[in-house]
RNA sequence: GGAGAGAUGGCCGAGUAGGUCGAAGGCGGUCGCCUGCUAAGCGAUUAUACGGGCUAAAACUCGUAUCAAGGGUUCGAAUCCCUUUCUCUCCGCCA
């Protein structure tokens, strides 16, 4: 959420920003409604103080003993006033809300100015694809012929865009997933949290899938609760409605969860294997900064989901996305792609963003320096890594001529010291 | 799922036959004083949001709101009524 000031004192700027995005958003109803606001709630305010005042001095002389039979009716018409003045400001506000909740992030001066991915810039790269002397296959032959990926089963008991994973390749995810969550507790000071799977309206309202994404969630019926699509939601919304102590940030923690997503938009896209599912498994990095270190932090949490990578020894390049191709909330984001040799080029693993006090603001997540004033922190997430594309990745890239897998050996204790899956 | 109890400021905790309560007291925090060391003591101060005034911006100042959330009764509600949410205890059920 912007800040609503900021949109009054410097329409323009707003304006300007959000184009970027190619979001071009009229903000004079806004701003107008603003305005409505404004003034109806000075008319209220004075006349809740007279109400006050009145109401005082009503008290004083009905403890002395005498009447107030005029003020007591005077005041009546008085409330009466106030309560068709106020139910109209709630409605003001309500709709000044919505508004606000609809708009998205300012991207950061850092982010590339572009329309869509075909203008994200690529920062830098890591490891070499592999050469391979036979006709490489992709991951969801790998899987089937291993008899360790079984997708038609999937298919039928859940439906498309679920997958059973079975003996080592179940292991596989398994490892992966205390793999990177070992790494990231022990090597990179993050706090391991493993959060609810489930979240409210008011926690997906909090970091910006609500209102306007609500057709990308699974929600059960009846109930105010959605499949999270990432544990970026509870976990970031652990701090929501707190004032933190500022010496204690920032804070990092590192969640495994499974992620749940309709993929309404996606028909046809990436149908087969792993790559994209309903539900998938995700190991994801959140942090919640001061407002001066957010940029460094944000730069170092992308190095920590690389590391993931460069421990596995899975090709990898790293890119800024484009203003037009950054998500609802983010102000800056980095995408990790790993190589995958069935798509001939390189496929989103992670996505690291800084939201600076976007989330904050709709979470009401804040923190205090000393004795100074609360301020909105600033949130951060990435995926270290997406866990199903991690596999998919190992697959492909390790795989042999013989048709069998070569697990990474940071990997292999994690498998109970398998080598290769064969 | 059934029965009961509860939700007050950073924390603990008063306050319910409605009125001067943004809210006693304590703890913690901050500032100052005192004491030739740590301690103790004394004084003061210590919420947030929104809107207005002033300002380069603050500071400051005025107003309004906030005692879980929403609605109602009333001239006036932390105090009364309704709804919802959450917490705790007992029973049932269950991993």
């Amino acid at each position: 959420m912007l800040d609503l000031k900021l949109i009054r004192s410097n329409p323009e700027l707003v304006k300007a920003a959000l184009a970027k995005r190619g979001a071009s958003i009229s903000l004079e109803p806004f701003l107008a409604l603003d305005e409505r606001r404004r003034e109806k709630l000075a008319e209220v305010e004075k006349l809740k103080n007279k109400r006050n005042v009145v109401s005082e001095e009503i008290g004083r002389l009905k403890q002395a003993g005498q009447g107030a039979e005029a003020m007591v009716l005077e005041m009546r018409e008085v409330s009466a006033a106030i309560k068709d003045l106020d139910d109209e400001i709630r409605r003001l506000e309500g709709e000044i809300q919505q508004t606000l909740l609809g708009i998205p992030n300012i991207p950061d001066e850092g982010a590339p100015v572009g329309r869509d991915e075909q203008d994200n810039v690529e920062l830098r790269r890591w490891g070499e694809p592999p050469q391979f002397t036979f006709a490489p296959k992709a991951h969801w032959d790998i899987g089937e012929a291993l008899d360790i990926l079984d997708f038609e089963r999937g298919g039928k008991v859940a439906g498309a865009r679920f997958t059973f994973y079975k003996g080592l390749g179940a292991a596989l995810e398994r490892g992966l997933i205390n793999f990177m969550l070992d790494t990231h507790t022990r090597e990179h000071g993050y706090v391991e949290v493993l959060p609810p799977f489930l979240a409210n309206s008011a926690s997906m309202t909090g970091t910006g899938q609500l209102p306007k994404f609500a057709e990308d969630m699974f929600k059960l019926e009846g109930t105010d609760y959605y499949l999270i699509p990432t544990a970026e939601v509870p976990v970031t919304n652990l701090y929501a409605g707190e004032i933190l102590d500022g010496g204690k940030l920032p804070i990092y923690h590192c969640a495994y969860s499974a992620c749940f997503r309709a993929e309404a938009g996606a028909a046809g896209r990436d149908t087969r294997g792993l790559i994209r599912q309903h539900q998938f498994n995700k190991v994801e990095l959140v942090k919640i900064s001061n407002q001066e270190d957010s940029w460094e932090e944000l730069e170092k949490l992308t190095l920590n989901a690389e590391r993931i990578l460069q421990l596995l020894g899975l090709p990898y390049r790293v890119m800024a996305l484009s203003t037009g191709d950054m998500g609802f909330s983010a102000a800056k984001t980095y995408d990790i792609e790993v190589w995958l040799p069935s798509y001939n080029s390189y496929k989103e693993i992670s996505s690291c963003s800084n939201f600076r006090d976007f989330q904050a603001r709709r979470a009401n997540i804040r923190y205090r320096v000393g004795k100074g004033k609360p301020l909105f922190a600033h949130t951060l997430n990435g995926s270290g890594l997406a866990v199903g594309r991690t596999v998919a990745a190992i697959l492909e890239n390790c795989q042999t001529e013989a048709g069998t897998v070569k697990i990474p050996a940071l990997l292999q204790p994690y498998l109970g010291g398998v080598t290769e899956i064969k």
